[in-house]
DNA sequence: GGGCGGGCGTGACGTTTGTCACCCCGGATT
DNA sequence: AATCCGGGGTGACAAACGTCACGCCCGCCC
């Protein structure tokens, strides 16, 4: 509904025309491929895939396609993939609707849009100190109750990831998991 | 974002009206009471308030408003919430944008509306299990790491938690604290 | 070549957690 | 009067958790 709503105000300004609309992040590249837009807008949290991960492929694919983000969430950690993948902004939903289109316009003269006070926050939080494998068991253990389901998930000895959940409780100020994992998620990092 | 791009569509329908908008749920209450609106459309999850229980005490203020609950979740229990409350339907965000309209429509001229699905899903699934207390236990778990803390802030012995915890985690079919508020929230139940 | 960090693993240790049995109380049901 | 349920509490117990020290390997970098 939202998505359709945006592309119907879109639709109305003279100058912006919506060449095609996908629900799940991993129609993104198809649909792009077929259609070639000028710019392509992304929202982040989608079925099948991260928009941030269609982002990555979709610069690669169609390198002249301008990419913005267009989020619900404003996690700095958010805002610095999308930049390090190629993005040409990144706007959140609760910006007034106006900004949309003179943001799609801004992409297409070739300037880069990001909201000021987002960008400070980005700065500020640093990028995530967990090494890719205490990111991987934190994540997992969103979704698995025991460490010993978890490791046997991970294939990895249940010592190795009790070590690694307590190194990444270390490094993220938390007393248990969960309290890590609620970090870890509003820092961007999960 | 979202609230203006449906507010500017639904204002480009002949018959249709946005008189108020507002961006926080304790706000709703007051606007509504200014510009008296045949229907309101509230989401649920907004600062200040949540939109259960703003439809709530507007039900009660203005009983001739007629009430939609647009949300993104369609979590049953939230369905059950707003029926009880007196929510004229219930819509999700993924529907198709033009169903927004005929929604309010039909709302006006008494009908309730419903996603056939989901209604489906809420009567399957039955209601919370739980408790009050279990509720509120369960509810303060997610920000409080240890039962330590979890006691001192609900003025509870801490062996008292433990067994609400205890109970509530056989109910829910869970393992731990965190698969039980996973559970719960997934329901609708939290 | 040596140092360093990441990944994987083990063993031991103390703490926390989850479970259970059992206690009391008050209100509602029968 | 007896029963049940929700709430609050205690004490004990085993299991799970979090921490630490230590070992090994690999790749990178000075």
């Amino acid at each position: 509904m939202v998505r359709g709503a945006l592309a119907s105000l879109l639709n109305l300004e003279p100058d912006i025309e919506v060449v095609a609309q996908v629900s799940r992040g991993d129609e993104v590249v198809a649909a792009a491929a077929a259609a070639i837009p000028d710019v392509a807008l992304l929202d982040i949290e989608m079925p099948g895939r991260t928009g941030l991960d269609a982002a990555d492929e979709l610069a690669r694919a169609l390198p002249a396609c301008r990419i913005l983000i267009l989020t619900t969430f404003g996690r700095p950690g958010y805002l610095r993939r999308a930049m390090e993948g190629g993005a040409a902004g990144f706007l959140l939903k609760d910006a007034p609707a106006s900004e949309l289109a003179s943001a799609i316009r801004r992409a297409i003269a070739g300037e880069r849009v990001v909201d000021p006070g987002l960008a400070a926050a980005a700065l500020s939080e640093g990028e995530s100190p967990l090494t890719p494998r205490e990111h991987e068991v934190l994540l997992a253990s969103r979704e698995h109750a025991t460490v010993a389901d978890l490791a046997q998930a991970l294939f990895l000895s249940p010592g190795t990831v009790r070590n690694h959940l307590s190194s990444a409780m270390q490094k993220l100020d938390a007393r248990n998991r969960a309290e890590a994992v609620r970090v870890a998620e509003e820092k961007g990092w999960l």
